[in-house]
DNA sequence: AGCGGCTGAGAGACCGATCTCACACTTCAT
DNA sequence: ATGAAGTGTGAGATCGGTCTCTCAGCCGCT
């Protein structure tokens, strides 16, 4: 395919060696005099630093990882950059990073549990000084095990991963889902339907598993056709959407388990000609812009999303500077926002 | 700050002089033989894959890339990744550079002039391949072409520099404006209100000049009431459309120039009591999630996004790989997608 | 037999920055 | 005066992979 063809010619970049021979010094004075280490003599220093600005040298980050082990890398591996959620995190990573000179290099997944391994490899290959990652899959993470055994430091967010021994930074997903079906049965719901995602994504597992215990502590049972699967795309969750509500004993009320999601059910309800919330309630798990568009609001379960990034490259730039404490996870409470979606139903209906 | 600590002890990788020792041959032939170069026997080279499976050899990208004098990286430097318009850009470059094996590195502007001069000083001094830059500012741009004259492949996209050497990748902003007027005069409107971005992004003056040659065109003045400025977020625009719809003799009509601004623009006049299209008809520049949400949906001006970071990428890589030719600038046309945000407007009204 | 051409493989240079080490020179205390 | 400690500098090793150069066999051809 597009693979390396001829070099292209770069103007050859000023290195030490050009700078120590303008100043008159040796290479090692020179670069002594440029990082300010060691012994220098003021003269020396002085020619120096006036050689290097003179030639514009720059340094080669190359060079000085190669000597280092490490690049001034941190590595993110998100589940997809388009998800607001993740473009939202990989903005406050970058702008955390920034502060401490390194660079973010960013390279989705697309949930792919065989695309991230791959771009581990890659990452580790380039050395970087740390990952950040979303993990595709709960199944087989002997790839993360590895990064951790090998002493790269590693922080997951969004999905933790049971036994990792690394740094998580996630949300309450199981309590979030909880809370939110709580409130539809406390609105006399009894036929609450779910739209999930089968993925081995650890996150929509978690938001299920709260589902199911809600109805559980309420005695209600779990039914099949109340439990719709989809990916994570608008089309998807429309489609799944529509299988749900063509059914004869439609349910009353939806609970989605990402934005995406809820943003194709709203689609495909309203195509059905179904008013939010008055032939469906409707609740979402994460927030996002178009839940404060609708006519009504919608009510959603709100991640603390803005301290997502900042916490994990906190938490990273900590081991990368050799913090060995034991592994911490942090889990931030969800916040249920109670829009205008969700409506009161009859029990004598339901 | 977070500077460098006592470094982090990171299991040492394998070396081909590891895997020399254990195939027992020299790090010459070892080499060969994992890249299939030169000559080397059959015997030599399986002895050397074998070693290199068995100790897990991986290769050392910053070696390579040292005596290479490039990285597999290409930088990308958007304006803000949060913007759904550059995460979508950035997600198929991403996909795009997977093919030719390289790895995307993501460092948003966030449109300051400054920031980007250290981001890119950044990204050379770390030799990255090439670049794709969504210029900050129509300023001050000798970083820029600093990078043209040293020949490191560049490629703009969204916004082009006057008179900048390099491959460009853009839509017909003015185009897409004027188009977009001429639709709203079409339909009577003779009071049209703009919302736009002084700050010097070409694509906020390209629209607006549309805008104005529009209205010029209809024989209408330009007017300083008709036109506000705002940042680009969707809290200022709301104050801008707030300021232009509450003077007596309000505009009939309003165009902003990117997403954000037609989400702030849409909340303002929700909270005005004003009705879209009864009362104000409204057209923005980029199309978006929301416009198809609201009720009529919102008209916009429509730009190939899936198509921009595609042919970016390719321009770069054939750059990349030696491509001389002069430097080309593709133009995308808009495409006025009509919904329901315009309605006609009586003259004697206007 | 002798020579050119090919295959195969090792030694060592090299990329650029950093760091250790050795050496020279100064200053100060004994 | 002499050694010790402190200061300034350069030579060279090093990081890991790549690449050139050299050399040794081996083939076939004249």
């Amino acid at each position: 395919m597009a693979e390396d063809g001829p070099p292209r010619a770069v103007k050859r970049a000023v290195t030490v060696k050009d700078v120590a021979a303008a100043a008159q010094v040796s290479r090692a004075t020179a670069a002594r005099a440029l990082n300010g280490y060691g012994y220098v003599g003021d003269e020396a220093a002085r020619r120096g630093q006036e050689a290097a600005e003179r030639l514009g040298y720059r340094g080669n980050r190359i060079a000085q990882a190669l000597r280092q082990g490490q690049m001034p890398i941190v590595g993110f591996v998100p589940g997809d950059i388009q998800n607001p959620f993740f473009a939202r995190v990989a903005h406050d990573i970058d702008a955390a990073l920034r502060r401490s000179r390194h660079s973010l290099l960013i390279a989705s997944s697309d949930e792919s549990l065989v695309q991230e391994q791959g771009l581990l490899d890659n990452l580790r290959a380039l050395n970087v000084r740390g990952m950040i990652v979303a993990p595709a899959s709960e199944g087989d993470n002997r790839h993360l095990a590895r990064l951790v055994r090998e002493g790269v430091p590693l922080v997951l967010i969004d999905r933790e991963l049971p036994g990792m021994e690394c740094d998580s930074v996630t949300v309450d997903n199981e309590g979030g889902a909880h809370e939110a079906i709580g409130l539809l049965i406390a609105n006399g719901h009894r036929r609450i339907a779910l739209i999930h995602d089968a993925s081995r994504i650890a996150t929509a597992r978690q938001r299920r598993e709260g589902y199911l215990r809600a109805l559980a502590e309420a005695g209600l049972p779990a039914e099949d056709r109340l439990i719709a699967v989809s990916q994570s795309t608008v089309e998807h969750a429309i489609d799944a959407t529509i299988r749900l509500f063509s059914r004869p004993e439609r349910p009353t009320a939806l609970f989605t388990v990402d934005s995406l999601m809820t943003t194709g059910a709203l689609l495909a309800l309203r195509s059905m000609g179904l008013a939010v919330p008055r032939d469906v309630s409707l609740i979402g798990f994460d927030d996002f812009d178009l839940a404060t568009f609708t006519d009504p609001q919608i009510t959603v379960v709100a991640q603390p999303v803005g301290q997502i990034g900042p916490l994990a490259t906190k938490m990273l730039l900590e081991r990368i500077q050799g913090s060995d404490e034991p592994a911490r996870h942090v889990r931030f409470p969800t916040r249920l926002i109670a829009r205008g979606s969700v409506a009161r139903v009859d029990f004598g209906r339901a």
